[in-house]
DNA sequence: GTCTATAGCCTGATAGAC
DNA sequence: GTCTATCAGGCTATAGAC
């Protein structure tokens, strides 16, 4: 004897799964905006299960409904800091003409992002909590990133506008040192200055240009 | 009366005085090798004055007649490695024929001390350590490395082989770009690597040949 | 999914005997 | 200058009631 009176439609349970899971998602969202302050405020190692509960409002066992450990929270911030700055760099670099355009609009957004989302951004580019290391999984819109940005170096030499060797390990490593280099700079000496007033984040401009002057093509040097 | 036969000539208690702070020396020595020891392993920011007392073989509550707090032991640490930068860079620019081949010899050396030596210099140019800023007096040899590496551009300059603009705000900006870009990249990325085989280290010599060939005087350019 | 309660760790730092 | 003892606090993580 089947009790379908007490078996829900999934006309009644779709929504309801629907509604837990937005709610869902709302939480973990907010866990993570608060740690990301927590991070600001005080390092970002010194992320603290307890104090984003405390801020929350709510206990520190509950956060362990939604992440299995403190790592996973880090792991979380790490691929969504990947995935926010994999994204401000493709829409920079779609709207400008593609080639050299693209790749400094796209370096200058990414530069951007960094200065501004510091904490997360420390997460990306140095290794300072001890102990954590990266998922692969999290890892993987950073792989996009560079991957986007072999790329763009290879389409702009494709276009005339770099030697070859712009687009070889070398070049990505130059391009990506002084990219690391300017937010490096900025994080450790001036944190709270904005992207504009900021003795290196003002540079970033002058140094794409001295990447694009450096692997110019021959005989295209003033 | 004077009792003179209960007080202990100079001679006496000098020497003793002597080998009191000498070994006192020592030992805050240990202290500091060790601790550099703890924070390659464990992370800049994860230095424990009791893994320290732990590995020295003392009880962690000996170690507070050496520091008065684990910021003092960070600081220390500041001071020295500083301190070690400084004496590596002005040591292998005075090796060196004056001007950029100087400065190209003293930003080797400072490279390769900061790629062997990644827990300390993680200390000088990130902020790893939630709550630790260095004291004015750590700062001093920092300052003074600085100030050198000034005085170096301003050399070249003099000497015809860079343009006035190396010497400015902006070309002192640049090169602390690259440099601590290379290293950032380096200690985030591959931080056991040797100097020599780093993908950024290696690039030290190209990164300081696109300086030059930034700031090279009108004409010189190929 | 929230809570209370708690285990089980760690830490920095101090007081005072020897 | 070393030690023992201890304070006072933090943290991650788990168990189990509701």
């Amino acid at each position: 004897m089947v009790r379908h009176e007490t078996v829900p439609s999934l006309a009644e349970v779709a929504p309801s799964l629907a509604r837990r899971a937005r709610r869902r998602t709302e939480t973990v969202d907010e866990i993570l905006r608060i740690a990301v302050d927590v991070m600001r405020e005080e390092g970002a190692a010194a992320l603290s299960l307890s104090e984003v509960a405390r801020r929350i409002g709510v206990r520190p066992p509950s956060l362990y409904k939604y992440f299995p450990s403190r790592a996973a929270v880090y792991d979380a911030l790490f691929r969504r800091g990947a995935e926010q700055v994999l994204d401000r760099f493709r829409t920079a670099a779609a709207a400008a003409e593609p080639g050299v355009e693209a790749l400094a609009a796209g370096v200058e957004a990414f530069g951007r992002w960094g200065a501004e989302n510091g904490a997360l951004a420390q997460l990306l580019f140095w290794r300072p909590v001890p102990g954590f290391v990266p998922s692969a999984e999290a890892y993987g819109p950073a792989v996009d990133l560079v991957s986007d940005i072999e790329k763009q170096l290879a389409s702009a030499v494709e276009r005339g506008q770099l030697r070859a060797e712009a687009a070889t390990d070398e070049g990505q490593a130059v391009l990506s040192v002084l990219i690391g280099g300017a937010f490096s700079q900025h994080a450790a000496n001036e944190p709270d200055v904005a992207y504009d007033e900021g003795r290196f984040t003002r540079l970033v401009p002058v140094l794409l240009d001295i990447f694009v002057r450096t692997y110019a093509p021959e005989g295209d040097r003033p």
